[in-house]
DNA sequence: TCTGGGGTCCTAGGACCC
DNA sequence: TCTGGGGTCCTAGGACCC
């Protein structure tokens, strides 16, 4: 029996969190429009007549704050609540149209399209594009190639082109060729800049040439993966679908504050408010972190401060999911790695060695000091969920502390919170 | 003067992604 | 004045063992 073709779709959305903004916003439309990294720090999203002017991705946003002032450009920060709920819905879209869906990133999903029939592959796209349209407001794009990598090459032409309406489909060698030719080397998917340095100090400019790179030279410079890459260009599928989810290895919180901490006590605030924020995401997968581990950093851009970098970790006596016994890890690591005077920027909290919280029978053995803080857990999550974010909270945590990161433009929750709908005016 | 070989496990660091 | 956050995987090198 012959093994059917591989084929893979890429829905990609366009400009996610500027779309996501868009939707409840229809002011923003046919403007710039910027949406900021955490602390209001850096561009991270731009409309298309933002990228227009020029604004990269990742920029500082002050380099680039008096060309967005006199183009009238509007600035938003993150809305993480709102681009996650919005990206549920999406995918919801998608997946009621074709079940064989991995979610690969916040705004990306591949398709297995494997057995569809060549002539039938643009009509579903673009039959997709406008159901994820209609019912979500969010606008598309759809590459569809033979493996992921080149299906990422297609999205992204789908999207630069205005005549491939949102789709591009590589149905044949002289697609796959026409479309490597015209895709920079570093736009390649798997390509950073270390590779793109390298890939270009040998004269290998664009996607076309990487293809036909030396595998040797490759797995060489590059390792494996490197070499994987080289091989989904030339139309070899080495990268599955991952329908199921893999299971998290860790979870983080960090962040940089809104002004540099300089004592303990603020800093325990910090760890505190950050340590609760891991816990309640360990326990909305159901997890119990193994091993704790706290760092702290000053900043690195100021070159002429002394700077300052530790980290700690802490085995737990017992795999946990209880923000007190997190707590009490975490402010011991930090009081054994903060040192006075230094201007600290960020910290974080890293909670790996993770395992199921419902390990079956074993939790009738679990020690009383667990079997306590489930109910209490519970009780907590709740009444923030009912009430609001923090409002029940450990007292170490601080009160409204004022080295929290900003977001002073941020919009409403518009989907998640009674309190904050999207209000409508009929005249 | 001349000092084995092969395997496992762990960790830190690098590279990449969105 | 002002430069994000949260992940994954791979590799090299050291420690240790027989």
């Amino acid at each position: 029996m012959r093994r059917k073709i591989s084929l893979f779709a890429l829905v990609d959305c366009n400009n996610f969190y500027v779309s996501c903004e868009r939707v409840f916003d229809p002011s923003l439309l046919f403007c710039p429009v910027v949406v900021l990294s955490n602390n209001d720090g850096c561009v991270v999203a731009r409309s298309p007549e933002a990228k227009a002017l020029g604004i990269g991705m990742g920029v500082p946003v002050f380099s680039v704050r008096d060309i967005l002032k006199r183009s009238g450009a509007r600035i938003l920060s993150s809305n993480y609540t709102l681009y996650g709920d919005m990206s549920r819905r999406v995918m919801e879209s998608i997946l009621s149209v074709w079940p064989r869906m991995e979610v690969y990133s916040i705004d990306e999903a591949f398709l297995d399209l494997r057995g569809m029939n060549a002539d039938d592959v643009h009509d579903f796209a673009g039959s997709l594009r406008e159901t994820v349209r209609r019912w979500t407001g969010i606008p598309v794009s759809v590459g569809i190639a033979p493996t992921k990598t080149l299906a990422k090459i297609a999205s992204g032409i789908a999207k630069r082109r205005a005549d491939c309406e949102g789709v591009h489909y590589l149905r044949n060698e002289k697609d796959i060729e026409e479309s490597l030719a015209q895709t920079a080397v570093e736009k390649v998917w798997g390509i950073g800049p270390a590779h793109e340095k390298y890939l270009k100090k040998r004269g290998i400019f664009s996607a076309l040439t990487l293809a036909g790179a030396p595998d040797a030279m490759i797995r060489k410079q590059m390792g494996v993966v490197g070499l994987r890459t080289v091989f989904e260009l030339r139309g070899v599928s080495c990268l599955p679908m991952e329908e199921i989810e893999a299971r998290r290895k860790g979870i983080a919180v960090s962040k940089s504050f809104g002004r540099p901490i300089l004592c303990l006590e603020e800093m325990e605030e910090a760890v505190a408010a950050y340590t609760s924020m891991a816990a309640v995401k360990l326990r909305r997968r159901q997890l119990a972190a193994g091993v704790l581990s706290v760092f702290l950093i000053t900043d690195r851009m100021k070159k002429e401060k002394p700077q300052y970098y530790n980290m700690v970790s802490c085995e737990l006596p017992e795999p946990s999911d209880d923000t007190g016994q997190l707590l009490r890890h975490a402010l011991w690591g930090l009081r054994r790695i903060f040192r006075r005077g230094f201007e600290f920027q960020k910290a974080g909290i890293l909670l790996t060695q993770l395992s199921p919280v419902d390990c079956g029978q074993g939790c009738l053995f679990s020690p009383p000091a667990r079997a306590k803080a489930v109910p209490l857990m519970c009780a907590l999550d709740q009444l923030n969920a009912t009430l609001g974010k923090g409002a029940l909270r450990y007292a170490v945590e601080g009160s409204n502390p004022s080295w929290k990161t900003r977001f002073a433009f941020r919009s409403k929750r518009f989907t998640t919170n009674w309190n904050e709908l999207p209000v409508a005016a009929a005249r």
